[in-house]
DNA sequence: CGATACACTGCAAACGATTGCAGAAACGCT
DNA sequence: AGCGTTTCTGCAATCGTTTGCAGTGTATCG
């Protein structure tokens, strides 16, 4: 069916043995057989088979990529990434999509390993410590965005509590002093760690935590609808919500737009992890970038890293954390104190009617 | 490092030919030695090796699926369902993005072969049409929402002709005449295929069609911004428009936010393709949905058959449309021919005026 | 000029499975 | 008991590479 390497030994009149080394360039061969094998290999349309060569080297030139999902837009850009570097360096990207359930996530991890991948970047559920500890012996992975506690794999870690200090400080700095945060499920890293930076910030600038301001849940656009509404009718309701659960967003957005909520200018929003229409969204969202494109550069460069030290690329590090970074758009606004709260108060800057806008824009 | 097939056959004190067959089940081996060796595989914790396995039978058991990116809505559930699929029959999915480019296609689809995969299911450029014929001969292959004309691939078409047609129609049922179309380049088959669903529309309704409301650009935001400009601009503006370029919608959103026009009251939006926050922004925005989940799943099931069928899974058909269906939410309403066209009227919602303000634009 | 090193090359054994072929065991039958 | 079937098992080749080892030829040196 497709060229061997013995068609390209036969036709150069040399046996397998001399075309392979002369084809992989161990320089056990002299330059004039090598070049002469090239060319035929080339004219002959050789390709090696992996398989064949995987069976021998016990490598597959597979890299998995595992995340719970591709809706995530964190995901979709890490998984750009990925595939793109390491297919400049003659790797195939497995991209396997674990749906953050455990079960799931163990299966895949045992056909990927049948698999013989070469190496592994994870987002770990956190359930599956021992089965990926295990693993670990065998094969270099690397986990990404989030830790799995039980065990000492190196992660590449979001610099969440710096990324949620940032964001809260900079509400802090428009005036805001409640500020509401709808943040992840508290047995998550993430969850807490984003809570963490929220209450430094808080607290560096001398401002009480409130716990009716604080509202977690589930990474699903529900949970955002259920704590706005428990934000928003509060006796005193926040100036500022600080979403730090990025899928929540959608469910905040919702409820305030139901409200009649004109953002900034009745509520400030603040969010974490970019989405491709924030920035096209009317007002622009600020956000709170993780850094999704770097996180995924490290983790490949950490990979690599490990892959080439065959067995130990334990430079000590044992975690990276890739700086958060305050992106300002539309959605926050200074803080004005005098103003009334977000009571039915009736428009009267419609000043910008369409005629003046449709100018050219 | 890991058990193979020698292993459970010498605790089994049989030959490897008597383990490989009792536990591939091939029915040439008595039924007490194999239960036996099935036991004994699964205390040892036997997993065949699917790179040996793969030499001697030449599969992989890997499928790959190409797609053009993952920012996509539809590609990412067309992702998720493939991988559920075939995860479910013991494949493993080799998720590969193309990025529309041509080059990059082809060199993935070499690397793919190489990798031995045992079916393929691809979003061709079309640019590739020969390599992609030639590959049809050795591996099944589906194309999947686009078709390469240079080929006579199987491939699992959306049916864009229809569902333009049927968003068409319901903006017309609605009461509207002027109708904005923003397309995709007319050199691909579903630009084409839209633009004539929405002029047949046209043509069945006895209005006229008229050039200046349809524009065609790219995929991309941007074209949603110039195009809808235009559209608004024109001296008598559309009451209603389709974006059938789904990329653009951002775009369109966004001046429609900047020039104050509220939806759906001041103008009509209609959609394709569904995004997962379209039902959670307000308004939620009615669509032409498809069937990306639909497409998935036939394309799996096409593959399957082809694949089976181990060489001519041909049945005749070449070409499978799945219907397109209208998602009514909050984006679309009935056009009274009497109130004023979109010039400054104010809100008397008030609702959204301020967003536009950020002067920015 | 003979010995010794060196640079290449080829043979053959792996890697871990599958599979055609032939031998062994078990059985039924005359 | 002898023979033919049938049923199971094992040997060994094979898939396409890589790689240790031994062999060949040529250059180098004393």
């Amino acid at each position: 069916m497709s060229v061997t390497l013995k068609d390209v030994a036969q036709a150069a009149r040399v046996s397998v043995s001399t075309a392979s080394r002369a084809l992989t360039g161990t320089g056990l061969t002299s330059e004039r057989t090598q070049q002469r094998l090239l060319l035929i290999a080339r004219e002959l349309g050789y390709r090696p088979n992996p398989i064949a060569r995987g069976l021998k080297t016990g490598q597959s030139r597979l890299v998995a990529l595992l995340v719970h999902n591709l809706t995530n837009a964190s995901f979709q850009v890490m998984a750009e990434v990925v595939q793109a570097r390491l297919k400049a360096l003659g790797y195939q990207m497995l991209l396997c999509i674990g749906g953050d359930d455990p079960q799931q996530e163990s299966d895949t991890l045992t056909t990927l390993v049948d698999h013989r991948i070469d190496g592994l970047i994870v987002v770990p559920t956190g359930k599956n410590g021992a089965q990926l500890k295990a693993l670990a012996k065998d094969i270099p992975i690397v986990c990404l965005v989030r830790r799995d506690d039980a065990t000492d794999l190196e992660t590449v870690l979001a610099d969440d509590p710096q990324g949620a200090y940032l964001g809260t400080r900079h509400l802090i700095e428009l005036g805001h002093k409640r500020i509401g945060l709808i943040v992840g499920r508290q047995d998550t890293t993430s969850g807490r760690e984003r809570l963490s930076g929220y209450v430094r910030a808080l607290r560096e600038a001398g401002i009480a935590r409130d716990d009716t301001l604080i509202h977690a849940g589930h990474y699903v656009p529900e949970t955002g609808v259920t704590c706005c509404r428990k934000l928003l009718d509060l006796p005193r309701p926040p100036s500022a919500i600080f979403v730090a659960n990025h899928e929540a967003t959608l469910g905040v957005l919702r409820v305030t737009a139901e409200r009649n909520i004109t953002i900034p200018d009745d509520l400030s929003l603040l969010c974490y992890e970019d989405m491709p229409w924030f920035e096209w969204h009317r007002p622009a969202i600020s956000i709170v970038d993780n850094g999704a494109r770097d996180l995924a550069n490290l983790a490949v460069d950490r990979l690599l890293h490990r892959m080439d030290a065959k067995g130990n690329g334990n430079d000590g590090v044992r975690e990276y954390r890739v700086g958060a970074r305050l992106i300002k758009r539309d959605s926050c606004r200074h803080f004005d104190a005098t103003a009334p709260a977000k009571s039915g108060k009736s428009k009267s800057s419609s000043s910008k009617s369409s005629a003046a806008k449709s100018a050219k824009v």
